[in-house]
DNA sequence: ATTATTTATTTGGTATACCAAATTATCTTG
DNA sequence: CAAGATAATTTGGTATACCAAATAAATAAT
């Protein structure tokens, strides 16, 4: 049983959405594991009707699949569509980071390069997790400084849906940190000129980067198999 | 009560979202009008539980809007919102041309450029709503050729959420036909040379348009008032 | 007559009950 | 013992019941 119902006016199937996501985006749920309606309602102590709430909640985002009589079951993406989602994601932060060399305001920036400071700093010695975590939140700021509502939410969901093999793929250390650096380095560059094209590109060649290595993951898996 | 309850392996959930979301689309509920839950729901002819079911895919797409301890209610987006969507919708539309031009099938042009062709020999006497329906199919084609499916989804879900505001100011004319049919020529023919930036750019150009089309239509309604 | 207060009612949120399809286990039959 | 049929059980889908918060209505006090 989770600290679910604290005091709060939100709705229990939010709440249960959070807890699963996060289940799901830190692995404790494995991909293709099945998620039985009432065996998941009893262990988070509430019924079934908010569980299925969030369930549906999931599904929209990417992360449940829900087939008819059938226990829903976590996401489990394939390279390809894996690549698809990235694509996606890549254009997304590219217009991002159009729009944030015209609406960034100083404190915003100067938050993204305490950040990109940050993730410097912790470079030697970081948990793969905790470095990777901190990667993910420096991307999410320039999004967030769009002050793109729907584009902020929807660059969020596609990055829970390849948050794990992003993450997979940033553990097996397939790209050096320093490189994941000095791209930052260029798009917070970007940034600071309020140069569209070069934060719009850097941006985008961040993640073409991740494709391949994810790619790279992959086959790897395969080849053990 | 709507022939809802037909024989399918569907959930009762998505057949509800899908009525209800035409409704919203075709302008049936106004956008701020309220959704009660038990009223639609025998509306319907079917119970509170689906018709939750239902809202809450609606409220993912951004077309619904719940607030706790108060009825759903049809999205109605600010003319900043609105534009907001129609960026990130260029964004993507940008994506699709890219991808389009690299993996569309001679089957696929062909179709198009159908679609084009169609779209010219209407234009004199269609009717707003059906050349409307025409404009947009023509896009949806295109993005629906990269067979990229969460582009196709994510595409498919601005696309709703755009839909009624880009309606009332394709209605009003605001855009004269002879352009759109003008930039469809240069995305098809960036197409047909699988040239990624010209069919990129002329697709986010349409685009760009309509938010400035779309600007001036909620200038006007707020001058009548 | 107006405002404040309280009661009634409506509404969304959650829990439970029931159903049908699908799966699994059991039993029967070759 | 193996294979097919049938019964039992599990699971998701839907309907109903109940609750609490919010709103509307009615009443009382100024």
């Amino acid at each position: 049983m989770l600290g679910i119902q604290t005091i709060s006016r939100q709705r229990l199937g939010d709440k249960i959405a959070d807890v699963l996501r996060n289940q799901i985006l830190l692995g404790e749920m494995n991909p293709g594991s099945n998620i039985p309606e009432r065996e998941t309602a009893e262990a988070l102590g509430v019924s079934r009707t908010p569980l299925r709430e969030a369930l549906l909640i999931l599904e929209g985002e990417g992360l449940v699949i829900m087939a008819p009589a059938k226990s829903p079951v976590v996401a489990n993406p394939t390279v390809n569509e894996i690549t698809q989602l990235i694509l996606v994601q890549s254009a997304l932060e590219g217009l991002a980071g159009e729009c944030a060399c015209e609406v960034i305001t100083t404190d915003e920036l100067d938050r993204v390069q305490s950040m990109h400071q940050g993730l410097i700093a912790i470079a030697d010695q970081a948990e793969a997790l905790d470095f990777f975590s901190a990667d993910m939140a420096f991307h999410e700021a320039i999004v967030a400084a769009t002050k793109n509502l729907p584009l902020i939410k929807t660059h969020a969901q596609y990055n829970s849906r390849v948050w794990r093999a992003r993450f997979m793929s940033s553990r097996r250390r397939v790209k050096k940190r320093s490189i994941t650096l000095q791209e930052h380095a260029n798009i917070v560059e970007g940034l600071v000129l309020r140069d569209k094209d070069q934060t719009s590109a850097a941006l985008q060649q961040h993640l073409r980067d991740a494709i391949t290595n994810i790619a790279t993951v992959f086959a790897n898996q395969e080849n053990q198999e």
